[in-house]
DNA sequence: CTATTTTTGTTCGCATAGAAACAATTATGA
DNA sequence: TCATAATTGTTTCTATGCGAACAAAAATAG
């Protein structure tokens, strides 16, 4: 198999994932990272998280981070409070209008892809799960140039940089 | 295993793919979209395509393969020419510039990941392959809510839009 | 205690990606 | 033949994503 086909397989796995992201958006006004991070904060303690937690659960760029949380504080679904004792770090909490929100779509990213996804036989999701962990780890490995007596969880926050 | 984390598995794997984008750019120039359409030129009859045609084989929006045959035109790497008998048509071509840069760098998309790949057993190899193009058909399905009737092959095209 | 280093998040710029609107051109139907 | 519909690619706008630069604050070292 070669590479580039996997490249563009790829390609065209988030090519359909983003179209339902912008479908979504479009229907609620929400985006996909824009769900994931309501979905963390919800279930943060006192709905609230740092930004650095934030971004990364998202694994994104600080930058990209901020952006996010820019358009969510613009519709009032998050709220930026300081953080008590450190004037760097900002606090991000969920507002209601955000939590009702959250109820209201929550099992829209989920549920045309779960239904198929149950639909499956086990040994075909567990290959799924194991195809996706592996090329992670290939890429992983390939970006970080880690040396191979160092696990990859000591890496995976020195990878993530502002 | 939950719909969530598939998407955030393959979130991970994209952004190991994009940073490696970002690296090969500032080491040569060129993105990997950039790359894939230089490649299909170099593969095309006289090294030209209809921008439709490499719309199709990159899979984008043609705003998207627009911006992307501009920048490439920017850096000399193609040209736009007129095609005889159609008006609205451009042919884009790969310059002798765009040739050689390609003879140079075609290989860097690869080394790392071919390496990693080629050390699988052919096994391992397949289940990757199986898992793609079942989240591919998976996705396609959802995006396009499809009759089951109907084949896929018939609405690949009929999804691309502008 | 002070200078230096590190951390945190923001801003700016660039690229990618899609949707919508659009103009020009071609194809189709009556 | 002519009006209408479809096609093609461009432009504009929004969102995401990253890197670089930056300022303010905290941590560290001497």
């Amino acid at each position: 198999m070669d590479t580039t086909e996997i490249l563009i397989k790829i390609r065209k796995i988030v090519r359909s994932i983003n179209l339902e992201s912008k479908k979504i958006q479009k229907e609620h006004g929400v985006s996909i990272p824009q769900i994931l991070c309501l979905q963390f904060l919800r279930n943060s303690t006192n709905y609230q998280a740092g930004q650095g937690e934030i971004r990364k659960f998202l694994n994104l760029n600080s930058s990209t981070a901020s952006g996010i949380i820019n358009r969510l504080e613009t519709k009032g679904l998050v709220a930026r409070l300081p953080k008590r004792g450190d004037k760097r770090t900002v606090t991000i909490a969920l507002t209601s209008k955000g939590d009702q929100l959250m109820q209201e779509i929550p099992s829209l990213l989920h549920e045309q892809l779960t239904e198929k996804l149950e639909n499956l036989d086990d040994s075909t999701l567990e290959n799924i799960q194991t195809s996706l962990e592996l090329l992670e780890k290939l890429l992983e490995l390939d970006h970080l140039e880690a040396s191979p007596l160092i696990a990859n969880d000591d890496f995976t926050d020195a990878s993530l940089n502002n």
